[in-house]
DNA sequence: TTATTTCAAGAGCAGTGCTCTCATTTACTG
DNA sequence: CAGTAAATGAGAGCACTGCTCTTGAAATAA
C-alpha cells in the first residue's frame, strides 16, 4: 500500500486516483443512461464501455463485473428516489402528516413515471443470477418506509393518528411489529404499523400497475384522478 | 392449402400436425421449466433446443422468435392463475362474498410463491424490447380481475356491499369507471369499483413485495400472519 | 534512473438470437 | 405409382454478450 499524500481529507488524493473515480463515475452515469433506455436486463458492459470509447475488457478494471455495476445503479437509483421523496415531504410542514403522505405518495409515483427502467430495477423482478448485496443496499434502499414510518411516528405522537378498527394481531405478527418499532425508535402501536405496512405495500402496487402497464391500454384515461383518489383511500387507511 | 381430410371435428388432421402439435406443447413446456428455473430475461432458445435434442434452427421452425415463445408462456401463465384463482374462488359459495375474496387473495399469494418467475413475467419489470400483444394476451390477463369484480358485482346485487365514505369522484375518473362497469355489465357503484380498483392493485402489491424480496430479509417471519391481516383490512376496505 | 504498479488493447472462449442454405423426409396429386 | 411440393432438421455463419488472459505502454514511486 503507498503511503498516500497526507494533505486529503479523506476523498481526494493522487491524480490517478481523481482519474480511477472519475473514469468510475462515468461509467455509472453511462450504465444509468443505458438503463433508462434499454432496461436492467438488457444493460451490456460492452455497450457501456463502447460509449466510454474504450475496449470492453478495458472496463472491468474498474467495476469487476456486470452484477457489481447493476449493484452500483441500484444504490444510485435508490439515492435519487429516496433524494425525490425526502424533498417532497420536507416541503410540507410536519404537522400536515396527511400532505407529507400525500406528498411521499406522489413523489414517488413522479419518479417511477420519470424513470420506469430504473423503478423496474427497484421494485420488479429481480434480474435472473443477480442478487443485491444487502449491506451495500439496505440503507438506501429502506429511505422511503424509513419516511413514512416517520409520517406516522410524528402523526402519532401528536396525538393525530386514528385507531382504526380492531387491534388485535397474532402473536408472531404483533412480535415482528414490535422488533419493526424498536429498530426505528418508533412509539406507533402494532396495529398501526401493520395497516402502515399495507399502505406502503399498495402504494407500490398503485404505482407498479401504472408504470408496467398491468391496467389495460386505455383503460384509465385519468390516470391523475385515480392516483389521487388511492391517496385519499390510503391516507384515511393509514389513520392520518 | 391442402385439403386436409374431413374426419376431424376441427383439433387433428393429419399426423404430421398432429407431430408438429406435439413439438410446440414440448416447447412450451420446457420453456416453462426454465423459465421456473432461470428466469424469464434468461429465457434461451438454444438451451430449450438442447433439451428437446435438436439444433437451435430447428426450434425456428415452431416458433418464429424469443418473443413469441415468451408471449406462448406468458398466455400459459395468466391461464395457470387464471385456473387457480377460479377454482379458489369457485370453491366458496356465492353468498360468502368476504370468503370468496379470501380465498381469491391466497390464491393469487400462493401461486406466487410457488412460480416466483412466472409471476416475476406476469407482474415484474416489462422484458426489455417485449411488448406483449394485447390481442393475445388481454383475455386470458384478466381473468383474476374478472373474478374480483364478479365478486363485488355479486356483493352489491345481494345488498351486502357496504357504501364506505364519501361518493364524490372526478368527472373523468367516473367517466372512466362507467365504462369499465358498462364493459363488464356490473352494477357495482363507480366510487365501489374506484376501491375496487385500489384493492386490486393493492393485493398484488403486497404479494409482488413478498415475492420479489422487497420487504428486507428476515424483517417478517410470519409472512402468512401479515397477509392474512392484510385481507382482512382489504375486505373491509372494498366493503365486503 | 530504475522498478513497480496501473492501465488499455487485443485475442480468445463460451454463450446468445437469428438467418440462410442444403439435404432429407413426409404428404398430397396427376 | 411416380412426381411434385411442402415441411423439417442440420449446419454454417453473423453479430452480439460476459469474462479472462496476455502483452505492451504509460504513469508513479523509490
Amino acid at each position: 500500500m503507498p503511503a498516500t499524500s497526507q494533505t486529503d481529507g479523506g476523498e481526494v488524493r493522487t491524480p490517478r486516483e481523481r482519474a480511477r473515480a472519475q473514469t468510475i463515475a462515468d461509467i455509472i452515469r453511462l450504465g444509468r443512461q443505458h438503463l433508462a433506455e434499454h432496461g436492467a436486463a438488457a444493460l451490456s458492459l460492452r455497450a457501456v464501455a463502447r460509449d466510454l470509447g474504450v475496449v470492453s475488457s478495458a472496463v472491468y478494471r474498474y467495476v469487476g463485473s456486470r452484477d457489481e455495476l447493476l449493484t452500483l445503479l441500484l444504490v444510485d437509483a435508490y439515492n435519487d428516489l429516496g433524494d425525490a421523496v425526502e424533498a417532497a415531504v420536507g416541503s410540507v410542514p410536519a404537522e400536515e402528516s396527511r400532505g407529507r403522505f400525500a406528498a411521499l405518495a406522489r413523489a414517488v409515483r413522479g419518479w417511477a413515471l420519470r424513470e420506469p427502467a430504473r423503478y423496474g430495477l427497484l421494485f420488479g423482478s429481480p434480474v435472473p443470477g443477480y442478487q443485491a448485496p444487502a449491506e451495500r443496499t439496505t440503507a438506501p434502499g429502506t429511505r422511503v418506509v424509513n419516511s413514512l414510518v416517520q409520517i406516522l411516528d410524528t402523526a402519532h405522537r401528536a396525538g393525530r393518528l386514528a385507531e382504526r378498527g380492531p387491534s388485535v394481531l397474532p402473536a408472531p405478527l404483533a412480535a415482528d411489529l414490535e422488533a419493526i418499532r424498536h429498530e426505528l425508535g418508533a412509539e406507533v402501536p402494532g396495529a398501526l404499523l401493520a395497516r402502515g405496512t399495507l399502505v406502503w405495500t399498495s402504494l407500490f402496487g398503485a404505482v407498479s400497475f401504472e408504470v408496467f402497464g398491468q391496467y389495460g391500454a386505455g383503460t384509465f384515461s385519468a390516470p391523475d384522478e385515480l392516483f389521487e383518489h388511492h391517496i385519499a383511500v390510503l391516507a384515511d387507511l393509514a389513520g392520518l
